[in-house]
RNA sequence: GCCGGGGUGGCGGAACGGUAGACGCAGGGGGCUUAAAACCCCCAGGGCUUAGGCCCAUGUGGGUUCGACUCCCACCCCCGGCACCA
């Protein structure tokens, strides 16, 4: 092979100096990485080290499918982040592979969506040019990493071919009925007239023209996500996910137990004092859901959220004009500020009464907008004795406060300061007085049901998919509104439904999605009655592309269906899914509830996509988070020209926990650079000495950490630990023999493919190292030390260290402890009263 | 405010309740070299000590234990996420 000089050959006046180690010898050269790297690169791809033909894939006797989050192919290529992830998965599916498992990597593009919309607003290019050559500039770049993508098997979210099937998961959801049209809030920005998404509201105001934006409702189109709710939250009990990924997914669908209860609305003119419930049963009720029936006693108010259907029927002449205007101030914030701004109280009084179902006491209708209408039946029992908000509230206006429950020490007298939200006993609340809050939670909610005031109700907080979006960059809702039908789907041999290239795809003040001013396209007929009708002008959600795409990977090269039932049988459940927390609760919600929707359907036979998933950690740089403001971006393509991808790879592992993250710094990359070159060294200078026994002993102790820790991504102490062995086979100078270092390269493969790759070749195999498993194995009597050492303690501080046969007795061990000095001196004189003994750990003297 | 993750040398980070600081970066000393790079060897938390060694030290304060970075309680700080969830 022909050598060629390395740059750091030159010296200062551009003249050839051979480094000392390529004169001296003649058969180690130095590591070149590029060559290296693009040299297997270019094998991998001739030979389909890394891809399956549709009969491999079919005859895979141990699939295992190895999944991370695919990227959105931004403009500015790809991220650290994404490298990082990207290999953090890339070294276990290597590992996977290399124990014999027929590994599945394939990775895609999610493309669609908001930031290709704009960016491509913003430089003036149609997002159906951009998109491409974003594409084409990411997959270069993932090529470059030496990931073991199976290009075969990509996808796109925006070709036809993919979201065809996109369209086809709406139908067979709205046939299911799962998908329905009602009217949701939308961010409305009465200047641009259109929608905005909340990340575009920067402080109550629209981002381009800052006029402070409201809030509309519009009809939208609404997967019905809340029928799974429990299920979605039962199954996180035995999916094997990362803890703070199951929690984040448990706190946002949000269960809490709880009942419904009824407040007549008295009648107007009806004055005070109390009336049966039973009389005014006929009337307006006021449904409202608590936590806390338990304190219904205590309720002296009700408040209903401003947008509640019932204000325009309670609210009295009198009221009229101040609730109307109440009404407007609460519609004029954006969806975020209305759960952002001040926690100070708003509110007004409706003039209307309700009747306390308990106590039979009328009490005051109010509005205000720290009750909001997606939540339970958007109207609250208002206890200020024992919810603080309510508290604040009834302060604000002049509320009565009752006490209902005693804690330790108080009694139905004792007032309140602040709401008291804990456990006591019941008082004030008639025939209740003196139960433990927990039995009268039961018995009043029991009670009520009788008179049908009452029931059971367990409430979530997860809301309906909204899937709607007044957009363009999205795959178009494949609904067709007929006059006469209403909504019909377009029926599924019509699919896809092409999004046009549409020149003005940017919002204008017509207000009306971008879809909607192409007449001749949404012009169309009804599929069912044939009549002039329209298209659905609507786009979908982007989460709706990534909600499914795992399934599509395997079947991509199926053009009539969206996932082959043998391919998927065979290949799904995904095995292991890795990627950000960033994604833990919608795009792995909306994953689950598709999958659940899809199995219920009976198109697939599982009802979890993802039996494991595990989240990383994130990057950050010197200290803090990377970002353009700060100046602190890494740019990767720089780094893998200097360093090489396997370098790079190797310092994002070894700098941290990968499911902590770490801190990226500019010098470490050093010490795994100086790393592979010293394995490359030891391997091309390796002899054909039998092992030595000694370092026998470290390789098999060191194959056995790596074995475990691959399996488990705790990958930075992986790292650390092949350092070390490599230290040892270099100790002293010495030179490694093969069969000392030949299982190394093997270990270093996940991490650093090309070199290892490289080194395998020239070791004397053929073929790819990963090709057949080649992963070492590990023997327990080889690996085990007969020399140990134990500490010694004496009353728990450490006095002196021992060396000892593995097989030493306790008694012999105490004995070599007690005759070392330093050790005779702590214990001279002294009374030892215990002798804490552990095996091939330590002795403690207690004095 | 709530949820999650953290706080260990100059720095990134290691440590099934059992020798705190593995591995690496940066640093210092030495070897090889005309020189440099590379490579190899050695030193390196702080304080005290002539040495052998001793004391202090894992955000703070308590507790459990023969023994605590690790477990429990209270608190402080940093990072990420969510926002009045009845």
């Amino acid at each position: 092979m022909l050598r060629f000089p390395t740059l750091k050959e030159f010296d200062l006046l551009g003249h050839f100096r051979p480094s000392r180690r390529a004169m001296e010898n003649g058969d180690t050269e130095d590591y070149s990485h590029s060559a290296i790297e693009q040299k297997w690169r270019e094998r991998w791809e001739e030979r389909g080290t890394n891809s399956y033909t549709r009969d491999e894939l079919g005859a895979a006797e141990q699939p295992y499918y190895n999944l991370m989050m695919f990227p959105y192919p931004s403009a500015e290529g790809l991220h650290v982040g994404n490298i990082y992830a990207f290999t953090g998965a890339d070294v276990h599916g290597r590992f996977r592979r290399m124990t014999g498992e027929n590994v599945f990597e394939p990775i895609g593009f999610d493309a669609f969506g908001i930031h290709s919309e704009n960016f491509a607003l913003k430089q003036g290019v149609h997002p159906m040019d951009l998109i491409p050559s974003n594409i084409r500039n990411f997959t270069r770049q993932l090529r470059r990493i030496g990931g073991m993508f199976d290009w075969t098997h990509s996808v796109d979210t925006t070709d036809p071919s993919y979201y065809r099937w996109t369209q086809w998961i709406f139908l067979q959801l709205f046939k299911a009925g799962l998908a329905e049209r009602r009217e949701g809030p939308v961010n409305w920005c009465p200047s641009c007239k259109t929608v905005l998404a909340n990340e575009q509201v920067i402080a109550g105001r629209c981002e381009r023209c800052e006029t402070p934006v409201e809030q509309r409702r519009i009809a939208q189109w609404f997967f019905r996500i809340t029928e799974y709710a429990e299920r979605l939250l039962d199954n996180l009990d035995w999916l094997d996910w990362s803890d703070s990924t199951r929690k984040a997914q448990q706190n946002w669908i949000g269960r809490s137990e709880g009942g419904e209860l009824c407040f007549p609305v008295l009648p107007a003119g009806t004055s005070e004092g109390a009336i049966p419930a039973s009389e005014v049963l006929e009337g307006l009720m006021i449904k409202v859901f608590t936590t806390r029936p338990d304190t219904v006693f205590g309720a002296t108010y009700i408040v209903l959220a401003p947008e509640h259907p019932l204000v325009e029927k309670v609210t009295d002449p009198e009221h009229r004009n101040e609730v109307d205007e109440y009404r407007k101030r609460a519609a004029r914030k954006d969806l975020v500020a209305r759960k952002v701004e001040s926690k100070e109280k708003s509110g007004v009084f409706t003039g209307a009464l309700a009747l306390n179902p308990a106590t039979g006491n009328p009490i005051p209708i109010w509005i205000a907008d720290y009750v909001l209408m997606e939540y339970g039946t958007g109207a609250i029992m208002a206890v200020p004795g024992h919810d603080q908000r309510d508290f604040d509230f009834a302060h604000a206006f002049g509320l009565p406060v009752v006490r209902v429950v005693a804690g330790p020490g108080d009694d139905a007298a004792t007032p309140l300061d602040e709401a008291y939200e804990s456990d006591g006993v019941m008082v004030n609340s008639g025939e209740f007085d003196g139960l433990d809050v927990v039995d009268a939670k039961r018995g009043i909610v029991d009670k009520l049901a009788e008179q049908q005031l009452a029931e059971p109700r367990v409430n979530f907080r997860l809301h309906d998919w909204c899937i709607s979006r007044q957009r363009y960059w999205g795959p178009p809702i494949p609904i067709i509104h007929c006059e006469r039908c209403g909504p019909v789907a377009v029926p599924e041999d019509q699919l896809p439904v092409v999004l046009p290239r549409v020149a003005n795809f940017k919002p204008d003040d017509s207000g009306v999605s971008p879809l909607a001013r192409d007449e001749e396209w949404y012009r169309t007929r009804c599929p069912t009655c044939d009549d002039p009708a329209r298209r659905e002008t609507d786009v979908s959600d982007t989460f709706l592309d990534s909600g499914w795409y795992f399934l599509r990977y395997p079947s991509s090269d199926f053009g009539d269906r969206p996932f082959d039932a043998e391919i998927t049988r065979a290949w799904l459940p995904v095995e292991t899914y890795i990627g950000g927390n960033e994604h833990a609760v919608l795009h792995l919600m909306y994953s689950r509830f598709l999958t659940m929707a899809l199995h219920d359907l009976g198109h697939l036979d599982f009802e979890e996509p993802f039996t494991k998933f595990r989240a990383h950690g994130l990057i950050i740089r010197d200290g803090a988070k990377m970002s353009k403001s700060r100046g602190n971006v890494i740019v990767p393509d720089p780094i893998i020209e200097e360093y090489g991808a396997d370098t790079f790879r190797l310092y994002l592992m070894f700098l941290g926990p990968f499911e902590v993250g770490g801190d990226y710094r500019d010098e470490g990359i050093q010490g795994p650079y100086g790393f592979l070159h010293r394995l490359w060294d030891t391997a091309l200078s390796a002899t054909d000495a039998p092992a030595d026994p000694e370092v026998e002993g470290k390789l098999h102790r060191t194959i056995e950490q790596l074995t475990q820790q691959l399996g488990e991504l705790q990958y930075n102490t992986a790292v650390a630990a092949m350092m070390e062995y490599l230290n040892v086979l270099r100790t002293g100078g010495r030179k490694a023999a093969r069969a000392e270092v030949e299982p190394l390269v093997v270990m270093v493969a996940p991490f650093c493919p090309h070199i290892a790759e490289e080194l395998w070749e020239r070791l004397g195999h053929e073929g790819s190292v990963f090709e057949g498993a080649h992963w070492p194995a590990w023997d327990e009597n080889k690996a085990r030390e007969d020399q140990i050492q134990i500490a010694v303690q004496v009353n728990g501080r450490l006095r002196a260290t021992i060396a000892v046969v593995r097989e030493a007795s306790r008694d012999t061990v105490e004995e070599i402890a007690r005759r070392d000095d330093n050790v005779a001196r702590h214990l001279d004189g002294a009374q030892i009263s215990r002798v804490v003994y552990v095996p091939e750990k330590l002795v403690n003297f207690v004095l």
